[in-house]
DNA sequence: CTCCTTTTTGGGAACATTCCCAATTTAAAT
DNA sequence: ATTTAAATTGGGAATGTTCCCAAAAAGGAG
């Protein structure tokens, strides 16, 4: 119950000899006697002592952590991004605080303040679906701290980015569905303020134009990723005079509320409508039909976004330019889109 | 691109005024002229001015931030508490930490001696499942950083914990399927280190023997929740020369890794073996058929572990005593043990 | 104009640590 | 014993901030 805590002036004073030579000790400096280290070394487990890395931290202009800043972490997507990141962080020697902003721009300026105020060594970001203004993540910039995008990528900076090939991945997802013999294929896109969202939506695009199907644009839905919403949209697309005969989900949550309102109306999967998400969540494989969806690595994601961020850390003198790393896609066939998949995963 | 990051003292040698000045007019201090402060102010925004954090935490000894220990955040239970605790905390000025260490009793260790360094205020746990020695969470108390135990609490420590009803929970499970016919009700339980564990085997014995059950050893298998082991042990239990006719799990990952196992080899659910899980995981509810479980109040447990870390940081003087709140649970029915369960949530 | 009060400002200590440089001690060589 | 070299130690600055106390400036009353 020692409100005190333990410093090396206290180590010092009791045994009457300088912080200096403390210090010395306690870091593994070598120019100390053998000795002197171990009685430091005794004495400091005696009194339970534990470096201030604050007072650290302040002197060597270093905190040796890297903050990391997600929209949300309920799904799993950015959790395990997270583990993948830090991973890569924690080998070598960073410490991570996480921050998540709820897809509330507010919350996120709000953290980036936070975390440039405790002066983290550099940030790895996907940002929310509101932020269309990227100055607090300049700002980290301009102080010299690298800043790694991951996901959501803010294209008018130039930094590090690690994102998948959503347009190819798209592709890979309708052509899928065209070739399994659909023609009107719907698409639930997420809002165009994401980049992300924009690739898919070209992905889907040129697939159909390569099979030279038209592009119907009531058949194109765009939305803000509630669930609420998700469940508005594939009611008005099964209510239209021509309803669609597949449905292309901007992710994996949405393609799996489509699937309960089509299963709650008596439609068959995939008879009267096939369905593919994007991102392979754990749940995809549970659910019945198992869902068609877009494999993303998701624990690279975030290693690769640690990679590029020491990268910027380690030759700080050089200025290495940022690098964007494009990660690949995989095409998952389940009982959404096929009868009997033979590969199902 | 400038390395040298804005201090006070640049603010106050442009204005040729003192730094005490200076910093009088960034916290809002009365005792300042409000033209200075203006001054100040405008010229804080232009040159990009961040407090730094660590000067002032090293100067007051306090961080205002809270560390949150977790054995893993992939599943969706601690992400959400995490969330219900940051609400909390956020309301209440402080930041968060958060530190996962993937149920490795070493990373764990070294996870409270980083936060330790770093000077955190306060703790908010839930331990790996190795973990059986507790000294690294005692010298947060020693030193008076309060802790918190959640979900996984250490019984020997004298501070505040937050559960839930585990014992009660498993009761109204087994109770469930008692009532629905079973009489050979396995238990798939979690490792004996784990206090909750221990609860819900409780749980589960009593239940059986209020209803005159006898408890059949064989049917009762501690396992280290890993879903290999799951895999095994349920087939194990099918191979019984009386196999169960029911089987309540630890938790819903473990009940339904059973449910794939049971389905694949063309069991009926709930016909021939009835199945509970425990957590009401959200995949839970999308599975076919849906799982019977028992739904516990997930934010409201990090919500509640915050308050009671409030309650110990503001009154240190005081010294209020710890302690332990326990929530209630709920029983969810779903077709893994009844064929048209009403109350479909 | 002088004295007193109030407002505003500046100087310096304190926080815990590292690191440079000088001082001291010890060891080695002559 | 004396000189020189090496090993070990101590002192103090520096990091960025707050806060106390004293000093200075401004305002008010007589």
């Amino acid at each position: 119950m020692s409100r005190h805590l333990t410093t090396i002036i206290d180590i010092a004073k009791q045994l009457d000899i300088s912080k200096s030579t403390v210090s010395r000790a306690l870091t593994g400096h070598p120019n100390v006697n053998e000795k002197t280290r171990q009685r430091v070394l005794e004495l400091a487990e005696q009194l339970d002592y534990q470096r201030n890395q604050l007072a650290i931290s302040l002197l060597t202009n270093q905190t040796r952590t890297v903050g990391i800043m997600v929209p949300e972490f309920i799904s799993f997507f950015f959790p395990k991004v997270i583990i993948g990141a830090q991973e890569v962080l924690a080998e070598a020697g960073y410490n991570v605080v996480i921050c998540h902003s709820n897809e509330s721009y507010e919350t996120e300026v709000n953290n980036a303040k936070a975390l440039l105020a405790s002066r983290v060594d550099g940030l790895i970001v996907s940002h929310t679906k509101e932020t269309r203004n990227f100055d607090h993540f300049r700002v980290f910039q301009r102080k010299g701290v690298p800043v790694v995008f991951f996901n959501r990528v803010c294209e008018d900076m130039n930094v590090s980015k690690v994102t998948v090939d959503d347009y190819d991945g798209a592709f890979k997802a309708v052509e899928h569905l065209i070739q399994t013999g659909r023609r009107r294929i719907a698409h639930l896109a997420g809002p165009d303020s994401l980049p992300n969202s924009r690739s898919r939506l070209n992905g889907y695009r040129d697939a159909l134009r390569q099979y030279g199907i038209p592009e119907e644009p009531e058949l194109v839905i765009s939305y803000d990723l509630t669930l609420e919403k998700a469940n508005i949209y594939v009611n008005h697309l099964l209510n239209l005079p021509q309803p669609p005969d597949a449905l292309f989900a901007i992710n994996d949550p949405t393609a799996i509320e489509a699937l309960d309102v089509i299963k709650a109306r008596g439609l068959r999967i995939p008879d009267d409508i096939a369905i593919v998400g994007f991102s392979n969540d754990p749940i995809s494989a549970h659910i019945e039909p198992g869902l068609t969806t877009i494999g993303q690595p998701v624990s690279e994601i975030g290693q690769e976004a640690a990679n590029l961020l020491m990268e910027q850390l380690l030759d700080k003198e050089e200025n290495k330019p940022p690098r964007t790393v494009v990660l690949g896609t995989q095409l998952i066939v389940r009982g959404s889109t096929v009868r009997n998949p033979d590969n199902r995963v």
